[in-house]
DNA sequence: TATGAATGAGGCTTCATTCAT
DNA sequence: AATGAATGAAGCCTCATTCAT
């Protein structure tokens, strides 16, 4: 039932007293958890104060009530996958390499994140009410898409890539691809199987979708032969 | 609030007495409404009965609880969007052609529908648990892969398609785009801006959406130049 | 669960239409099912008619309403137990001879009814507030008090008995012993264990509880050595 | 209606504020007296939490639900009635005398219970479904067994008593006579009159029960003959 | 900063019963 | 004589939240 008690455990069992931001961050892990997986309406408080070394007045106390508490777990959520863009290196590798490195980290980063991918889903049902769009979240995907700018920017110089190609657009298709893979997950295996969520299925997908995004960027005359009729 | 009071409209206001069928569909109509738009828990039975023409009791009566209620409600959902692609008369078109109308009108499809998206979206927050895998479902999206299969093998056939294409996976790719496109747009527009979802931003995402699969299948040399340095 | 679907079995699957004797029997037998079973409260009129042949309504057109179909069938219960007494052929044996007997037979009458046990339990719980003094019920332990009568008489005659029994006390006291050994086996057993509720234990105790009897009414030089000391 | 209000008296009318345990207490005796008139399915939560000092919503705290509550008043029932027989200094008395005074006491003890004896009877309606064979209840009876057994041996040292006597069977006798005189009164009375429920005739029971008791277990020759005719 | 006790409002569900045919 | 549809009233229980200390 709990498919993460993994991140449980990394949570100290006992804190020492008096340590406010332990009992916040306590909460907001607890919270987490429990949004992700229930929803907001779903989620009880009295189930996050449970599973907390705090009681539910510390909830109170620090979040002022239920909606408080999940918008900053909301924060929280967009915080934890921030960046990663700026450790790839990217500017070491010709921009076909770069892109699809590119690719391939934000679909594998959106699977190890599925915490995330669902605290996005919940806000999604509820109509991106709660998003207070602080500099925190907008700042959010400025990397990637500064990451994707440049790696355009130089394949167009360097004439693999052809142009046109505006890079929020292609930012919003490769997040679809990889939010898509996490978020669906369950209605799409019930409906066609598990084969493309097993490792294999996944590393193919992956691969897909790179590729995919190249041949959309790559100019036909240099997209390779050897993928050409894979 | 209500942001779909128009189709609220086209339901009867008033209805033959003694008509078991219209009461069902009454209550399914308006409980769609409500799932959709506040999730499982979210969703208020006295609502969905004050909404309704009939009484609290009577949804009882024919769905048993409100999860009763809701998986048929799911299953309506999947209903409503089944088919479409049958109507589309592929076969009169080249392969390249009907592959982008075939995206083009999953796109749309989609777009149309948002409360199908919802009832998805909510469905995976609740790890697919009330999917009844029933032929229903099962059979939805047969159509539309059974259409991407005949339109890539004729495309292969002529030359101008790559082989090696999966259809499952096509299909998976062409859903990811058009599903994200709209069960992401309230995060996606808070954080980027809405210039993706004004009329002209959602007509460019369906025609680069296509694009991005037509290049997928093309073998690069009947990639038409005219859209080659666009 | 079901515990007496040996019963259940003797009911006719399919009746004749238009058998409105029939109709009324079906009811009252699941009824009485259901009734001793769960009690007046916690019976289900939805469940008796589920079990029926016929539909909801026409218990309420047989029968009123709940506590009517429950009178008749406590009704009914008093009936089912009547006599018995008579078949005994008392007459036949000697006094002694003829009071264990009637005795064992009390004994093990009320361990063949537990249904019936089981409905005086609640209509001892809904303090006798349904019992239609009719003749019916009345009539039916007369023949037993009779029975009895008889017995101490010839014994009293005979020497064997001592006097000032009354018939009426003893009827009551076999009664107690024989009625307390169904109705409360639940929670004795719970306490004690089972070892009284084995076949074993309910032969002994039938043995002793007419040894009890006995002791009771003999005079004590009349008492058997036999058991003198056993 | 209310056969006990005598008791409803002895509750305070008023407490302390925050004084949990005083809480919990209203709560039971309150709810003692509802399920025992009324049954497990008959009692109503709205109607205990009306007679209480407190709200519905404290049963659900403090007993979880209705069933919690039921099975902590069982419990409690049964801790009531709790020993006694150690009060009643029985070795300060013959054998005869001994089981004659205990006879008596339970015989007594239980007419003094009516709320045990109906619980006791709803338990074994739900078929001791709800019993949790605690410590609590499996001591109970043990100092009344533990008595008799005393009293018995001494008996068959001094000779007066017969061997071969079960403790728990008499036990079990001796309860079955004073229960059911409890237990069955509403129906017994309504099928033979109230003359054995008079406090004359309660007397008379009482006096007999006990002697049905000492003559069996009673050498015939230590029979006194004062009774022996009576 | 912290907490066990308390709570009003509202949620879901069930029940015996009746209606219209 | 019979029935599927319908129902109001009431039942049990849960929720986020606050109080008193």
């Amino acid at each position: 039932m709990k498919e993460e008690n993994a991140t449980a455990k990394e949570r100290p069992a006992k804190v020492a007293k008096r340590d406010p931001e332990g009992v916040r961050r306590d909460i907001l892990t607890v919270a987490m958890e429990e949004f992700s997986q229930n929803g907001l309406s779903g989620a009880r408080i009295d189930e996050i104060a449970a599973r907390t070394r705090t009681s539910k007045r510390m909830i109170y106390y620090y979040f002022g009530d239920k909606e408080g508490l999940y918008q900053r777990v909301l924060e929280e959520a967009y915080g934890k996958v921030r960046g990663g863009e700026s450790d790839l290196e990217l500017d070491g590798l010709d921009p076909q390499a770069a892109l699809e490195r590119l690719c391939r980290f934000t679909f594998d980063h959106h699977r190890r994140h599925p915490d995330f991918i669902r605290m996005v889903m919940i806000e999604n049902i509820h109509h991106g009410r709660h998003m207070q769009v602080s500099q925190t979240i907008r700042g959010l995907n400025r990397p990637a898409i500064e990451a994707l700018e440049g790696v355009l920017k130089r394949g167009q110089e360097s004439g693999v890539f052809r142009t046109g190609v505006d890079p929020l657009e292609l930012h919003w298709q490769i997040s679809a691809l990889s939010f898509f893979n996490v978020s669906n997950s369950a209605t799409f295996s019930h409906i066609f199987g598990g084969e493309l969520f097993t490792d294999d299925g996944q590393e193919r997908l992956s691969a897909h979708v790179a590729e995919m995004v190249l041949r959309y960027v790559l100019r036909p005359d240099h997209i390779p032969t050897r993928v050409q009729d894979d």
